[in-house]
DNA sequence: CGTGCAATTGATCCATTTCAAGGGCCGTGG
DNA sequence: CCACGGCCCTTGAAATGGATCAATTGCACG
């Protein structure tokens, strides 16, 4: 799939562009693509920014830094994502954005977001939906203070599952999953060891199969019954998103 | 604090508001108050809503509960807050929203609030903060899943009390806390027994006086410094809300 | 060939949970 | 007026999920 149609493809979960809003979508994205390394900041926290960002490629991340050192990721922005359509309203982050993978995205300028959204009242309403998603994810994420290790793992794997299926970025059941365990913690609030153990908990009940960074679920359906994961936070449409999901997993149920 | 001005005073944190509009918001915030009684279900999960609700007294909090009868508090409502801003784009919601003690509210239809945003640019921009706000705090929540049990309730206390303080629901250094230790540990995702005994920690500690539904915090500075607590992610203006609070944390940090 | 980082494993420790029970307060009903 | 049940807070003792500390392996890379 072409880098430049990923965002008509993300906004498309939530409404139907037509071709113009297309082709305005694709002008958009074309500007110069920026790069940035793995491991390193794209936004630091306090800096002011100015510009709307497209995630083309790779994996990134929204994380805060505790005085004392300690590392929470507050959401993994994937192919697809936008960040920061909040600030021309709020003008600086109160946490920090880093390329957890080398990535590639455009910046936009605020006020082109602005007129699109003026012109284009379907685009405004794709816009909110994205941003409306992204408080309904981190919803989703501090459901995790009363959930296990187990559950907090596994709901991270499906939630990206679904979100990366959303812009054809599966294969079949399985998936890139370029982080460490180290970075699955901070995600989770828990020890790397822990998530080490856990995920061998995991695959020793063939819930998944994970090696070289991809991740393989077997049965869909199983795992998200295991850590009760259930995919409508993530507000997909979902003639896309479930069925082909739960008609997988079935298959799988059966001639597993 | 007459309670038909405070949407304009929670709003004012953002932008400051002309006569005309400080009119416009009382004229849409004079409909009908509608009340629900305390541990009600103002909205349930999956139902669609229609209307923009303005919370006038009492507490609610969006909340969800798992398969398993777990519950998790995702987030407090106080007086001057807003629900549903979002779901004239996702039209059902992922969760419910419940009263904590007797609330009152006002519901406003969503083509009013559009009408509003439509003509008047600044307000627009202050739902739009009053929005993102919602989000940040949502992200500092997740920040929990780093932090000690000791950590989570102070962070809450602190948060209450600045929140609470911005529409001026707060006494001095104190404030009613009308929530029973239950739903702090639905909250902060933790035990109720658990919190009994933070609780207590702190109290011998010197940091918070609990008592009767009233907290008290004799030294905000140093509460806010033995939990890590920092209010800039509540984006409130700054003159208001963190001048004092900061000030008072250095001469804590000099005299400690 | 060393250096560094990710994954793994073992042993121990501790924060938080779980289970269980008692006390205070309050409204209700006999 | 008192007895009762219900809810909230509190306390104790025991169990455990997850953290911490420490060390080993494997692999990629300069």
């Amino acid at each position: 799939m072409a880098i430049d149609g990923i965002l008509a493809k993300r906004l498309d979960n939530f409404v139907s562009l037509d071709p113009d809003e297309h082709a305005l979508l694709a002008r958009l994205t074309s500007e110069r693509v920026r790069r940035s390394a793995a491991r390193t900041d794209i936004v630091r926290e306090g800096e002011p920014t100015h510009v709307l960002r497209l995630f083309l490629s790779g994996w990134a991340c929204r994380y805060r830094t505790l005085e004392d050192g300690r590392r929470q990721i507050l959401a993994f922005l994937l192919p697809g994502d936008l960040c920061d359509l909040n600030n021309y309203v709020l003008s600086e982050l109160d946490h920090s954005i880093g390329a957890l993978t080398p990535v590639q995205y455009v910046e936009i300028q605020h006020d082109r977001v602005a007129q699109l959204m003026a012109d284009r009242p379907r685009l405004a309403q794709a816009f909110w939906w994205h941003m409306l998603t992204s408080l309904s994810i981190q919803r989703e994420w501090t459901l995790n203070l009363s959930r296990s290790a187990f559950e907090r793992i596994g709901n991270l794997f499906c939630e990206l599952f679904f979100r990366l299926r959303a812009v054809g970025l599966t294969q079949g059941r399985r998936y890139d999953l370029p982080i460490t365990q180290i970075e699955m913690a901070e995600a989770t609030g828990l020890t790397p060891v822990h998530v080490n153990r856990t995920l061998q908990e995991m695959r020793s009940e063939g819930l998944i199969i994970l090696k070289e960074r991809v991740l393989d679920i077997p049965d869909i359906a199983a795992l998200q019954q295991a850590v009760l994961f259930s995919p409508t936070y993530l507000h997909l449409r979902l003639a896309a998103a479930s069925s082909s999901a739960t008609m997988g997993a079935r298959q799988v149920a059966e001639s597993g």
